[in-house]
DNA sequence: TTGTCAACTGACTGTTCAGTTGGTAAGGAG
DNA sequence: CTCCTTACCAACTGAACAGTCAGTTGACAA
């Protein structure tokens, strides 16, 4: 049996190495998002989890160990959806329709990500994803439009331009939501009724904007 | 007459004020669109000059002032060009192709402005901006957009979210665009010719996007 | 020639930051 | 209880940074 056998009790645990870990992460994640690797302070992550700063070097052993943690926990939900997806054998507009529908569900579900690859891709020019992460999702999408176009669905585009332009129109939305405040009446841009709206709307842009006219 | 006479001639310019302002705004630029206000290194944009650090605090008074500088500098072009556009009298695709074209145009002389908005929304949440500027550039297009709506020009579609959509589609392209080095053989982002071929792509994506199917 | 002022410099300073260290104490095993 | 491992921390260090300052150089006017 694990040693953990505390954790299944209703105590609160002190002395956790698995939820210090995580409440670190999840401060990183927010301070690294915000600010990006070279301006976030691991002393202001410390703060947010109430834990010693040593705690980060204890467990990540450097700031760059920390962001790469980061990094990787925010990828993996989004790599495995977009994997296990299965377009191949769709119609190219109905597997778009799909593809962006789990891009915009899995980045609804965490909305600090896009800003963190904004970040990633601008200060660090990605060194960090370099093989397996959003390189991979562009090929997926330039693949799927290249297609298209070759079958008549979608109108004659550029596959790779149009490629950034649709993940702009998706993720813009993400980058600064947490920021801005001044909107019409108090709309939080986080909220689920506004991410479901949002996700309508894109994919409703997106669809009529490569379609055959 | 101006002290300036030495200008006019042929003589290379030492010990001139105004190009040596100019000098430092323009490495500064790039500066704070790679890394942010915060991450940006003084010493690393006076590295770029050739000038000493000092300049920097003697013409621009410290850090910020520098970037105040920056941020005004590169709007200006912007928002004027979007001001004298006179939109109102035009049919809403119309007037939108042209305000997208105007947009883009400015952007792609331009292309580290958007990296620099980027930067400024999600660390200091747009204070620097505050009046005037971008806010301003959304509210435009939100008006367009739902005029265009009313009109039935274009179909039902949200026209604040649209508009993040579509500047999402229209800037993402310039994000990151100096970064990316893996490509299509031998395409630079910020060729003449790509950057056309950009702002023909995005402005045929959207108009189809919000049209009336 | 000399005086003066603006343009400019390199060496300095105080502070802030990433990372370290020596140590404390919780808690399970024996 | 004692021992040992592991989670944890406050106080520190050295480097890097924003910002300063005392002084130099070049241009022009009187």
């Amino acid at each position: 049996m694990r040693p953990r056998s505390k954790k299944a009790e209703n105590i609160k645990p002190v002395r956790d190495a698995e939820a210090t870990q995580a409440v670190i992460l999840t401060a990183a994640e927010e301070e690294f998002a915000q600010h990006g690797f070279t301006a976030a302070r691991t002393e202001a992550i410390a703060a947010k989890t109430g834990v010693a700063k040593s705690m980060i070097y204890y467990y990540f052993k450097d700031k760059e160990g920390l962001y790469r943690a980061v990094l990787q926990r925010s990828h993996a939900d989004l790599v495995q959806t977009l994997q296990k997806l299965e377009l191949e054998h769709l119609a190219p507009d109905i597997a778009l329709e799909n593809f962006l529908r789990a891009l915009l569900d899995c980045v609804s579900r965490n909305p600090k990500l896009p800003t963190i690859m904004f970040h990633e891709a601008v200060q660090n020019q990605g060194k960090y994803y370099k093989h397996s992460d959003s390189v991979s999702i562009d090929a997926t999408l330039v693949a799927l439009l290249e297609k298209g176009v070759n079958s008549g669905v979608f109108r004659q585009l550029d596959p790779f331009q149009s490629a950034i332009n649709i993940m702009g129109a998706c993720l813009f939305y993400f980058v600064g939501a947490g920021n801005i405040q001044q909107f019409p009446q108090g709309k939080r841009l986080l909220s689920k009724a506004m991410l479901e709206q949002h996700t309508q709307e894109a994919i409703a842009l997106i669809l009529a904007g490569v379609q055959q006219s």
